[in-house]
This record gives C-alpha cells, structure tokens and sequence, in this order.
DNA sequence: CTATCCTGATTAAACGTTTAAGCAGGGTCC
DNA sequence: GGACCCTGCTTAAACGTTTAATCAGGATAG
C-alpha cells in the first residue's frame, strides 16, 4: 500500500466537479487554458479531498523524478553532518528530495554508488569524490564539492585562501616555527589549504609538514605524534589542516603539560562541532557549507532545467560554474603570542599559572 | 532528459526478439511461465542492450518505490554519521533507497520534513526522533530508533545496560565519588544512561548528575563546567552520557593540569570518532549501529512486505519489533585506578577555571 | 452574413512497467 | 477419440500524471 494514499488522485477531483482530468491538470499547474473561477473550485476540491499528487506519476510522464543523488565518500566523516544538512537544505529548498549513497571509502563502490543512483533516477548529483579520484562522465549533471584544484565541475570553499588567512594569522602572532599537520598527502583539499598556509606564513616562517598517515603507517593507528618532541624542538604553532588533527595535537600536548595557547597555538580547519566546546576552544576556519550548497544545487537545478531539449552530453557541462566560497577564520582561544609564560624545553606539567 | 537512458526498454528487448512485453518482464522477473531458454535469450538481449529497468514506471504499476526515509532531529548531531551510514548500509543491502531529510532542531519540522517523505511516497521510514518527541500515526510503517524506554515501535542500543557496564567499571576500579555528565535531562537516551551508570556503580558509591545545559543557561553556551572545583571536592570520575561532553570534560580539566587518567578517570559513550585519537584516548561505550540498523531496515522491510494486502492500519503496528540490542564496553587509556600518581586535592587554585 | 479567431474545455496518447486473463496447441487420461 | 489440463506465450488494462491535438461555440472582423 502505497503511502499517504487518500485515495484521491486527478481522476477524482475531475469527477466530483463534472470535468476531465486534464483539465484538472492544467488548473492545478497553470498550465494550459482554464477559466479562473474553475481553476478556483478546482483547488478548493483539491484541498477538501486531501489531494496530494502522486510524483510517481509525475517522474514516469516528464522523466523527472525531482531527487538528487548526494554522493559520499565516507559518511562516518566528521565534516559529513554540514555537508548533509547543507545539501538536504539547498535542495530542499528546490524542491527537491535527496538520496544518499555512501562509497566507504573504495573507489570502486563509489561508481557502484553512483549507478545505483542513476537506476533510481536521480536529476543531477552533487559529488564528495573520494581522495583524488577524479569523476568519470556520469549520464546526469554532476556537481562536485572538492577543491578548485580538482578538475571538473566544481564548487568548493576556497581551501587555499583559508590557509593563507590562518597562515597570516599565526604569522601575525609572530610565529617563526610551525609545524602543518594533514592527514594525508593524497587529499587535494588538504594540500590546497598547506599551500595556502605555506605562503600566508610567508618565507620567513620555517615550516615542516607532518602527514597523520604516514606516521601512523610506521607506528600503528592512533599512536602519538610526537608532538612533544616537535615543540621542545622549538615549534611553536601546530597548523592542522583538519579540526580533527588539531584536537588529536591539541590534547597530546596538553597531556605533555604544555599549554596552549601559553606555549604553543594549535588551529584547525572546518569548525567542527566540538571546536567551541574544548578547553581551550580551538581557533579554526569555517567555511560557508550553506553557501557552496546552493551554488552547487542551483549549478544542478540550472543544469537540469536546461538539459529539457538538450543533448545529455551538452548538458553535462552545462554546471561547470567552477565557483570557490571563502572561508572565515574562527579566532578562539588556541591560538596566541607563542613562549610568552614558559619555555616549552623545560615544561613539567605543574598546575599553576594559568592566565586566560 | 532522464538519466541513465540507455533508450532501452522492455519494448525494446520484446521487438528485437520478436515477443511481448509481457513475456520480457516475466522472463526477467521469473514470476510467469516462460521457457528456460527464452529466458536466456532475454537476459543476454537486456545485457547486450545495457537495459536498465525504469524503477519509477515500476514504482508507479506496484506503488512500492523501493526507497525509505530517514528523519534526523539534526543532522549536525555528531553521532549521525554512524546512524546514516549503518542504515544507508542496511537499507542498501536489502535494495532500498534512502532519502534524508533533516528536521533542524524543530519539531514542526518534524511533522514537516515526515510529510515530504510521504509525498516522495517512500516504503517506510526510519525516525530519530527528535528529544521527548512522540511519533504520531504516519501513513507507512515507521521504526523509531531512541531509546527502549519510548514507548512505539522502536529498536535501539541498550543504553540504559550500557551505562551500568561502564558503572561496573569505574566502581572496579575503585571510584568512589563520581559526576555524572549528560547535556540535558529531557533526553530519554541520556536519562537511560544515567539511570543504568547509577546501578552498575552501587549504592555506596556517591554520584552527583551535572546537565551542561543548566550550567550553559546561566554561564553561556561552551563555558567551562566547572569540573576542576568537582576534582578537588573528590570527585575521580567523570561518567559523561556522550563522547562529545567526555571530551568537553577531558579537555578543561588537563587544561588545569590535572592528569587523566592519573588523577580522575573520563568516560564517554558513543565511540565517535575522535575518541580514539585524542590524548589519552576514551574509554567509551559503543553502540552496535550496524545491527540496530539491520533491524530497523528489517523491521520496515517486512512490514512493507506484509502490507501487500492488509489494511493500512495494521500494516503499521507490525514493525513493533521491540529490539534492544547490547552495548560494548570499549576500555582505553582514559579510566583507570584513582590518585595513582597524584592528589587532586594539592593541586594548587589555578586563576581562571576556579573563580569562574 | 460568412469567415476567422479566441476561449475553455475535452480526448487520447504516452511514459515503462506489472499482471490478470485469455488463447493455441500438444500431451494425458479414461 | 473426445474431454481435459498444462505449457508458453500474447493481449490488454492499469498505475496517475502531462500534453499535444482537437473541438464546440461565441465574439469579432470584413
């Protein structure tokens, strides 16, 4: 039994007031020619049966379902709420409905994703693309949220730029030291934001990066990142280029008595949810996930809206507006002056001296 | 212009071979009587010609679309990656679509985001409803996942077991006063939670139940909780309710300089993702996503079955599956025996935290 | 007064499936 | 050898829309 099924459908609004369904039709869509005062009684029937039109129905005749496909490549992500809701919004807010499909992570179940997508008919897609995978022809528009430096039809925030903002903001604090943590080298999004931070710290700033992966490769998941080291070392900001590094940073120096922001300023990227409510509370960079969601399904709704008697293939690239949102930078309370209660080479961790 | 158009149909197949429609679609289906080797002519013919069976004419002929709906109360929660992941999984494998929708927080929402699955006309649908909300009568079977303590047709993890596992292990290990941390007392997850932390603890342990939401209310959203003035009262656990308020707590008190698990121990649930990177990493209690889903998906699937030729009504009162599935106790590096190394009572009065 | 046009409706086909009903032919049973 | 059943297929209707084509009738123009 289909759902919200009232039994009530064009065929018997057309009966209860004498007239044909097509007429109904045209009066529920303003479509062809009907008399304003029928299209008024026509509503009116409408409301009183309950009548809800079935889109079924509708997706078979005009070969538009009004779905589109929201393509992940991991949804365990933590940065998958935003997008999700974002997407889930934007298109909603167009009238769309959205299908989900995961790829956990394999590339090859991320084509397989796709297709399932295609079968249940999906206008146009938004894709996550897995780490450096680029998007093959899929027979829909496609709008792909990764980075400007992917090719493709993308829209993305503008990971570079963020960096450079962070980069100037460490810099500004008179950081000569940093260490840039990502997770790993394969991720365009995460090498878009070191370059950035790379030129915002500008050439006088020693910089090394550090890859989560491989340090993890040699030592085992989860293990430490030999923070502590890196700061008797002289480091004094931990740049990571995902909230997530930032917090594993943050809480195995912290562990290690060393305190941020005293001694050393640990950021992030993306805001994630527990960013705020950390102590300290993580300074990071946020970016517009609202912003890049309606670009990305107005590329979509464009795309689709203009595929009516175009060719497929024309189609396609028709949602190529490669548009890059800004970032903003979240100054909290992990960032500041480096060295500026204790010297990090001589850190035991005491309890004492703790100014805000 | 619909996607994955192959521009084959069954008419298609049926005229290259010289048969009916009909015949294609009981060779396919397996459901009429055709012969062994007319079926195999049929299926290389459908592979030769990439044919892809329209799901929306199906959907339209069996009112079955083949897809679920999934409410979330917010989609920015933390812990809905695993839920939509684990039943995006589930709902997959048994050859269902899903389609989001995100009632942000609101319950108007709720009742509205609910609607426009109906009118998507989805199989059934999964709600996590939003706190202390009650599922009114939906047209379609419906599986609620909270907790066992609401009442409906709900499948969820065992919370209120769960806590008194994880009470179990702080009294093992010798606490004897602990706080108790949960974000807001009208959450039936969390009240299960706090109700079994207490049991497993025992009687002659001292608990105390701090709501962040209170202290929120009157301090402002992400301000310290207070939990170094607690350590120093005695307290050597902190039990929160989830993993994003356990780490809340972790960070504020190593920030003080007080050493977990040394000094106190920190307990979350939920195992998201950070929990297992951060320094030291959480001791936290796991909901088994994968199987709630399973049965969540399993639930809905055969009341959509059964609801073949029963009335509506009773087609939804089938999904009552009432399934509680067990949670798991996962132990790391941040519980342990108390003032093993260290009194919390000699830590000095740090400046900031304490006279906040 | 007739030819033409516009209005407000109707009719019918189409989208791609599923499925009940029907039908021809060959085999079986008695 | 006729009644009957089984097999393998076809015909046709149906699901609920949209939309092109058609049509009756009144107004307008020449």
């Amino acid at each position: 039994m289909k759902a919200v099924r009232t039994g009530s459908n064009m065929s018997a609004i057309a009966a209860a007031l004498g007239v044909s369904a097509a007429t109904v039709s045209n009066a529920l869509s303003g479509k062809g020619r009907v008399s304003p005062e029928l299209v008024e009684k026509v509503r009116a029937k409408a409301a009183e049966l309950g009548y809800v039109p079935s889109l079924t129905a509708r997706a078979l005749r005009t070969g538009r379902t009004g779905v589109l496909g929201l393509v992940l490549p991991d949804i365990a992500n933590p940065l998958f709420p935003q997008i999700a809701q974002a997407i889930e919004n934007a298109a909603s807010n167009a009238g769309f409905g959205v299908l989900i499909a995961d790829s956990r992570g394999d590339i090859g179940q991320q084509t397989e994703a796709i297709n399932r997508l295609l079968e249940r008919g999906v206008d146009g897609m938004v894709i996550v693309p897995r780490r450096g995978t680029r998007i093959a022809d899929v027979g829909c528009p496609v709008a792909v949220i990764d980075t400007p430096s992917t090719p493709g039809n993308t829209v993305s925030a503008d990971h570079w730029d963020g960096g450079a903002q962070m980069g100037r903001h460490l810099a500004a604090f008179g950081h000569r030291k940093v260490l840039l943590i990502g997770t790993g080298s394969s991720s365009n999004v995460q090498n878009d934001r070191i370059g950035g931070l790379k030129a915002g710290l500008g050439a006088e700033v020693e910089c090394e990066t550090l890859w989560i992966e491989k340090v993890e490769a040699l030592s085992g998941k989860g293990c430490p990142l030999g923070l502590v080291a890196k700061a008797r070392a002289g480091f004094t900001a931990f740049a990571a280029v995902s909230d997530l590094s930032a917090l594993r940073a943050l809480t195995e120096l912290q562990r290690a008595g060393i305190r941020v922001p005293e001694m050393v300023s640990v950021t992030g990227f993306d805001d994630l949810v527990w960013s705020p409510v950390v102590t300290p509370a993580l300074t990071t960079m946020r970016m517009d996930m609202a912003q890049i969601a309606d670009l990305a399904v107005a590329a979509l709704t464009g795309a689709i809206e203009a595929a009516g008697g175009i060719e497929p293939e024309t189609a396609e690239k028709v949602s190529s507006a490669r548009d890059r949102v800004p970032m903003q930078l979240i100054v909290r309370q992990s960032s500041g002056v480096p060295n500026s209660h204790a010297q990090t080479s001589t850190i035991k961790p005491t309890a004492g001296e703790l100014t805000r």
